[in-house]
DNA sequence: ATTTCTATTGCGAACTATTCGCATTTAGTA
DNA sequence: TACTAAATGCGAATAGTTCGCAATAGAAAT
């Protein structure tokens, strides 16, 4: 563990609320890379983080994959960002959405389809009690073929 | 796409059965490696390829980690073998279960539970009709914090 | 039991995803 | 405008996984 010492936390309550305000509320500093890969995600979801640096550097060339790998792991601590899971071994990114969702994703062709089930708040409640559990997240993935790659197989 | 010459496909019916009487029905050769790996994923569950190496090693020293990694991805082709996600960027594997469950994480102490849960089933059929996919696999996981890293936090 | 055929293995190198250290730049203050 | 710490870019390091290939060893045929 290393301690944190954010600006934020030596303010006093004044200088807080006003700090809040910058940034969306999270305390960080506005930089184009940040802003840019936020934009970049909040347009297209479920991207990984190299997907994310090749449309970045369209408008920024010199952006570190370095930096949009922490940019990311940042976005996701302050909760603007989650970080999703397919059967690859690496990770797809999206911004947190209003509504609870999950992924559906065709084995065939890739494509990924987000739908809600409010069902899924109830197992998590109901595995929260009987397990004495603190839920902080969730998530369902479902993998199979759609209509098309599953004609053409 | 490789063409995939197996020995069984060139049989006549009559050995075929023969064959598919030895090793589990699959078609596989038997041998020292696969069963031990076999062994160990049976009596441990959500174990990753690192950690299956490690303790077959205690028998098999020479066992290669691409001996590992090669099997369990046959052993998952055949059904035999479930490949989960957890947070991590890697996977852990199990047996194949007789009733399909899913994963309840501790973000604290890192224990894995099970649990099973019919609605999931159910969920899958309706997102199956739904959007009219043949669905083949679904994983429900849920992280969070167990009473006792709760306390201590 | 011996031979034959090819699946399987071990090894090291290659590859991909991710993190880290550090010098440099820059946003937000004072 | 100057100061300070956050954020960046770069290259090296690490972790997880796959690949190529020669050597080994199951299973079928003799």
């Amino acid at each position: 563990m290393r301690i944190v010492r954010n600006r934020n936390e030596e303010m006093n309550t004044k200088k807080k609320v006003k700090a809040l305000q910058t940034y969306n509320e999270t305390g960080l500093r506005k930089t184009k890379q940040r802003a840019l890969i936020m934009e970049i995600i909040r347009r297209e979801r479920h991207l990984d983080a190299d997907e994310v640096c090749r449309r970045a550097r369209a408008e920024q060339p010199r952006l570190s994959l370095s930096t949009v790998y922490r940019t990311l792991q940042t976005l996701k601590e302050k909760g603007l960002v989650e970080e999703v899971h397919f059967d690859e071994a690496h990770h797809h990114y999206e911004t947190k959405p209003a509504s609870e969702h999950h992924h559906l994703v065709c084995l065939g062709c890739g494509q990924v389809i987000e739908f809600c089930y409010s069902l899924v708040h109830f197992i998590k409640e109901d595995v929260a009690e009987a397990r004495d559990f603190e839920i902080t997240g969730s998530e369902v993935r479902m993998t199979g073929y759609c209509p098309t790659c599953r004609r053409s197989k």
